[in-house]
DNA sequence: GGTTTGGTTCGAAAGTAATGGAACTATTAG
DNA sequence: CTAATAGTTCCATTACTTTCGAACCAAACC
């Protein structure tokens, strides 16, 4: 029960807009929701372009995002599988999401 | 010569998105920002709902936002002029302030 | 000029977040 | 069963943020 593959996801009526602002504040975490907007990716397809970013750290970023709401890390296999919460964020915060994602890079 | 009456306010071309996005992720910034978006304000008048705010939290919130360029602060009259970049942020970032204006509060 | 008003900045303390190595867990492959 | 793989969690360290009083500054009024 609530073991490490079974990780705990917000409900959307509890997950706040400043949470979800936060969690996109960063730019490691901003450039994994990128890359998840193109469709779900295991841990380690995920951030290919930083190699040598040691897997703690980038479950770390993870777990922020997933606890804010933003994505979704769900077993598959040996591995995980991360998927942004697209359609209910949508839902919750018409805009927000699309905004973010067509803005500049730089 | 930069006195303190002259803040200096960032060009939009040397703003960045995660900037924007950590500004508003804090309730009392964004709290100011939703305030702004109906006009100017003046310190004084900015946030009355928290009467017993010390000033120098206030005016530090308000540099975090100036120094992301959400907002301006320009002196006037023995006060100042606190007010949303709308239109620049609208053009460099679009939907993005009218996304998280019109989200729900809680 | 001096004083009041409306703020900014400085500095220190407390709180919060990021980082990464080591230990742990779950699943698959052999 | 054993080993390898793919990840999470724990913990300590460091870095950054927040908070607020005290000092400061500039404009307006007398």
């Amino acid at each position: 029960m609530n073991s490490v593959t079974d990780l705990t996801h917000p409900d959307m009526s509890e997950v706040s807009l400043t949470g979800i602002l936060f969690a996109l504040s960063d730019p490691g975490r901003l450039e994994i929701v990128r890359e998840l907007a193109d469709g779900p990716l295991s841990m380690a397809e995920c951030g290919m372009t930083h190699p040598d970013l040691p897997k703690s750290t980038k479950s770390h970023l993870m777990k922020v995002l997933r606890e804010a709401g933003v994505v979704r890390n769900d077993p598959e296999g040996r591995g995980r599988r991360l998927s942004l919460r697209k359609d209910e964020l949508d839902a919750v915060f018409p805009g927000l999401l699309d905004a973010v994602l067509s803005a500049r890079t730089v």
